[in-house]
This record gives structure tokens, C-alpha cells and sequence, in this order.
DNA sequence: GCGACAG
DNA sequence: ATCTTGTCGC
């Protein structure tokens, strides 16, 4: 069958197939628990030098996005949402979520392949689209440079900020106490992202590169989203809706 | 061998 | 991720 190699080929080619982004992840991750671990590596590899660092974003950003993923306790049930605000009032424009089984298991290094089945099915099921999505997680603050925010921002073409409650690799120094205060973080040499201070004595967030922004407007950005709270408000969101569509859907299965 | 390890 | 209220510390 040869179906790592096909499979490996089919995946790379997504990005490309904007309009048939549907079928190719019906396709793909249905057979998701087939991927090997050499062969999920190799997809980064392949797909890593598509990542865009600089800012190519709609001028003024109009429709914001956070995604999160919630895992049930006791089943493998997982429920992916997607909320969208407005950028300026940060009132909810549309959220939309889908429930699944996991059908990949947590690795370090290879959690977009966990996680993203269940983000792009809600992202079709948006109404809209968003001009920028935060989503829960590194982006180039990864082992190979290419976390969960690089994938997605490659796979749907849209710019995508990595913003992660705990470092995955790298070293950083002390930001400083104070909102607003920023640390380099450091792997190999590289700069891979930000612990950006949200709040006053707060633990930091890590900021990431995911496509199509640079570092330093997606630090902005996050800080900008983190007004009241540590997590940006757009993650806060997404993680409610999750809770809640998980919810709702055990309910139907089960009682 | 040991520690670290997004959610 | 999940377990989870009160409690320790500034």
C-alpha cells in the first residue's frame, strides 16, 4: 500500500488545496493513527520551510480568533473550538466546535497531529473567517521549529500566533516582574519566542512565531489580548466553548 | 543513565 | 488535558 509515503505526500499537499481542505483531512486523518512517528516528523521537515515570519497581515485586523481543545476524563473524546471577536470591542462574533475521538496520542513534539483534526473541522464550520487566530500552543518555539500554530497557519494559509502556557524547549532569563516585560527564548542559538509577562507577578506566557507575523507584533498582539488576565482573552474564550461543546455532546451520547 | 517534555 | 477547596504567601 505503501501508505506512509502516500500518506506523507497527501498531508504536504494540503496547503495547496485550499478548497478541498474538507475531504484532504477526512482523508487523512482518518488514517491519523497510522502515521508513524518518523513519518509525522518528516511532514514537519517537509512542511517547516513554508512558515512565514514577517507580518503579512489584513491592515487593519478586524476578526480575531483563540482555539483550544478539551479532553474528556474518562473517554477519548476530545471537542476542538474556534472564537471569533471583534478586534477592537473583543465581543464574540461566531464560535464554532467539533467533538471526535483522538485518534493520536500526546508526543511531545507532535502534538498538532493531535490536535488539529478536530481546530479544522471547526474552522469550517466557522460563517466567517478571522484575520488572525491565537491558538493554544507553541509555533517556532518547537524542537524542529514547526509547532501546532506553524501547522495551522500553513495548512488554512492564515496568519496564526503560538501562545503557550509552559515552554515545550529553550532557555529564557528572568523577564522582569511587570506587565508588559519581555524575555528571549533561546534554543540552539535561535531566538524561538518570548516569555511575555501579562500581568504584574504572574507566570509569563510564551509567545511564538506560527505564520505570516513576526515576533514582535505577536507579542504585541498577545499582550494587547491579555488585559484583565494571564491568558489572552481569545484562548479564555475558546477554552470555555470546548468545555462546553464537550459537554453537550457527551450529553447526547450518553445521559 | 537522568531530566525535560506544548495539551 | 484531567484531579480540585481551601489554603499558603505576599
Amino acid at each position: 500500500m505503501g501508505s506512509i509515503k502516500s500518506e506523507l505526500r497527501y498531508v504536504s499537499n494540503i496547503s495547496f488545496q485550499r478548497t478541498i481542505i474538507s475531504c484532504s483531512f477526512e482523508r487523512t486523518y482518518k488514517s491519523l493513527s497510522m502515521l508513524t512517528e518518523e513519518a509525522a516528523i518528516a511532514i514537519q521537515e517537509e512542511l517547516r520551510p513554508r512558515v512565514i515570519t514577517t507580518d503579512v497581515l489584513p491592515d487593519p485586523i478586524k476578526i480575531i480568533a483563540g482555539t483550544d481543545v478539551e479532553y474528556d476524563k474518562d473517554t477519548n473524546l476530545i471537542a476542538g473550538s474556534i472564537v471569533l471577536l471583534d478586534y477592537d470591542t473583543l465581543q464574540e462574533v461566531a464560535v464554532a466546535s467539533h467533538c471526535m475521538e483522538v485518534t493520536f496520542p500526546y508526543i511531545p513534539g507532535l502534538f498538532s497531529f493531535r490536535e488539529m483534526p478536530s481546530l479544522l473541522r471547526a474552522y469550517e464550520k466557522l460563517p466567517v473567517h478571522p484575520d488572525l487566530i491565537i491558538c493554544d500552543g507553541q509555533g517556532l518555539a518547537h524542537q524542529r521549529r514547526f509547532g501546532l500554530a506553524c501547522h495551522l497557519g500553513v495548512t488554512i494559509n492564515k496568519p496564526v500566533i503560538g501562545c503557550g502556557k509552559t515552554k515545550l524547549t529553550g532557555e529564557y532569563t528572568d523577564p522582569g516582574a511587570a506587565r508588559g516585560s519581555v524575555a528571549a527564548l533561546m534554543d540552539a542559538g535561535d531566538h524561538i519566542g518570548n516569555a511575555l509577562r501579562t500581568q504584574d507577578g504572574i507566570n509569563p506566557v510564551f509567545v511564538s512565531v506560527g505564520h505570516k507575523i513576526s515576533l514582535a507584533t505577536a507579542t504585541d498582539i498577545v499582550l494587547k489580548m491579555c488585559a484583565q488576565y494571564r491568558l489572552p482573552e481569545t484562548t479564555r474564550l475558546a477554552d470555555h466553548h470546548a468545555r462546553l461543546a464537550l459537554l453537550e455532546h457527551k450529553k447526547k451520547i450518553f445521559g
